[in-house]
DNA sequence: TGAGTTACTATTAAATTTAATAGTAACTTG
DNA sequence: CAAGTTACTATTAAATTTAATAGTAACTCA
């Protein structure tokens, strides 16, 4: 999804929502995050197959400057970093899910095949 | 946003859902649908500054691919062609008021200037 | 002592999206 | 008769996102 860098360039909260937890990585870390509370980076990294450091770490520092997720570093070695959701990520979950339910219902209504299954949302594939 | 060519690379409803309305101009165009009802292409052009005939034409087409607008054709000269949501996409402008409604809270919250205004959405910064 | 762990950053390249520009047929209006 | 309208397509370029790869400090474990 296309970011705009001036504030200006967004025309209303839609598109900026869009922004804060669109794309292909933020709903998906703000899922994991979701589903299993509090995880440590290198955590993060192994729930997502395919993602690699550059962008998960680019992409949660915009979170974090979004106040969607919340880190805390201990001073430890090796180092220990863990993430959360904050109350405003928290919040958008329900939206996600009603994203996921109605994605999910169309597509079952559409086509034959059952690639849409995930364990990172709470889509089983059998939603009524 | 990344709208992957194989479905397979798709991992859960909630991704494939926001390849279907999200992004810059998908929700925009269904915003404008949604609120004038049928439009003719010039009509949509009007409404949406600063798009390319390249990419709103791109767009309606996606958007008829997953059944979300409907494209009906006169043979007149010169050309008609008309746009609307079809019951598909009438079902996702819910989901776009909820973050709009979302988003425009916490935006309000955290920050003094009105830029997030719009007169597609039904968001007129003075949202409860 | 060497390899592994951790949470990153930096750099470069590939892929994708968005933008800019020009062109088309066949009519209508001035 | 020239210019404008309509709904596009085609092409090229710029911007942005995503991916691939390598490197880092300071410890622990074998």
């Amino acid at each position: 999804m296309y970011k705009p860098k001036l504030e200006k360039e967004i025309r209303c909260p839609l598109e900026y929502g869009l922004t804060l937890f669109g794309g292909k990585w933020k709903s998906r870390i703000i899922c994991v995050l979701a589903e299993k509370g509090t995880l440590r980076y290198s955590s993060i990294r192994k729930e997502m197959a395919n993602i690699t450091d550059a962008v998960l770490a680019a992409t949660l520092k915009e979170l974090i400057m979004d106040d969607i997720v919340k880190r805390q570093q201990f001073d430890e070695i090796p180092p220990r970093v863990e993430y959360c959701l904050t109350e405003k990520g928290l919040s958008v979950v329900p939206i996600l899910q009603t994203i996921c339910k109605w994605s999910g219902a169309y597509h079952k209504e559409n086509s034959e095949n059952t690639l849409l299954q995930c364990q990172k949302c709470d889509y089983n594939g059998s939603m009524e």
